[in-house]
DNA sequence: ACCTATACGGAACACGGTTCCGGTTTCAAG
DNA sequence: CTTGAAACCGGAACCGTGTTCCGTATAGGT
């Protein structure tokens, strides 16, 4: 029973060739993002995965599902980098400025990224929830810290303030614009005074 | 050959049935606008409206005219109403405040307006000039008021200020948003400490 | 009443996402 | 090695949008 592993349930693992198109279409996604942002066309994609838009569909149901997977790792470093930015920076309010711009080099880096954060289109659920899930209490946890050490106004919702600086990244290579000055804004306005 | 108005340059007048047919788009579009946001497909208004596809464009070359013909008379009041604060408010940085809480409001309650505003799409450059042309100056004026009188920090770029407000105001209509709270963060973060 | 510049309507086209199904490939059992 | 079927593939077909184009209708001057 507990042999190779054809259990009970599972009638068969998955096959190789799956595997294959799997990667050859992330390592395509993540391709095709750079030169033409998270809207590149699907066929695109395919086409340069050398795959069938089918082939996209069965591994990705969704956008956000593809672009989830693409940037995962990123997220996750992204995440990991709070708490350790809590305990060697010099004030809890350092560490929030450090942690968000963190978050804003992500997100001013990948072109159409934080437009699709924000859209309320239904195939972007799976791309609201990960990366909220992932990052939101990570940085409630920052502006709690602050927040204690009487540094910042106090109650500031982190998802509020997340969506909001995901707002202001949009359009961030536009040379008319500047993002960061915007967000460095947003921290100062947060500061007690 | 000096009758009734055919001079040198102009054929002939607008026919009464084209003038007749814009109108009833621009209300058909407002009216679309309302309903499904700015974004409100072109075979929809032209139904709205009673007349064909065709008409729309030969009215209205891109989307943006067509915005831009809408919304023309509340930006006009928008705009005038920046000097109008700055004399009667208390204080520069008061009259500031007031005046793009009123942009503000503006922008929350078109949806898809704030979106479309960011939109680098070659379509809405029309949109992009005639908003900015018209309300950065006022911007610029209320911020010189302000930053002489030591109220906030001097050499503030008007033109990425409303830009970054625009985008905080994307997604406005959602329940776990603030738009308000974020750029009353914003403001806050102008004051001098 | 006639004539023509002007304007109209909507069919046709372009483009991107999404679905679906006939053919192919993998894998394990015999 | 052979074989059978489940898993998988590719891309044609479909749908909803924006955009263009041209034959037809009409306003308005003469």
């Amino acid at each position: 029973m507990a042999g190779t592993g054809s259990g009970s349930g599972a009638p068969r693992k998955q096959r190789a060739d799956s595997r294959r198109n799997e990667e050859a279409l992330l390592e395509a996604a993540a391709a095709a993002f750079v030169t033409s942002g998270v809207d590149a066309p699907v066929r695109d994609i395919a086409a340069r995965a050398g795959v069938g838009v089918g082939t996209i569909y069965r591994h990705f149901p969704t956008r956000a599902d593809l672009i989830v997977a693409v940037y995962r790792h990123q997220v996750e470093a992204c995440a990991e980098a709070g708490p350790a930015l809590l305990a060697e920076s010099a004030t809890p309010h350092a560490a929030l400025a450090s942690w968000i711009d963190l978050f804003v080099d992500f997100l001013v880096t990948k072109h159409g990224l934080a437009e699709a954060m924000r859209s309320d289109d239904a195939a972007f659920q799976t791309l609201h929830t990960y990366f909220l899930d992932r990052l939101v209490p990570v940085c409630a946890q920052l502006l709690d810290a602050a927040a204690t050490a009487g540094e910042i106004i106090p109650d500031m919702d982190a998802l509020v303030l997340m969506h909001g600086i995901g707002n202001l990244c949009i359009g961030a290579d536009s040379p008319s614009y500047d993002a960061r000055l915007m967000v460095g804004l947003v921290i100062a306005g947060l500061r007690l005074r």
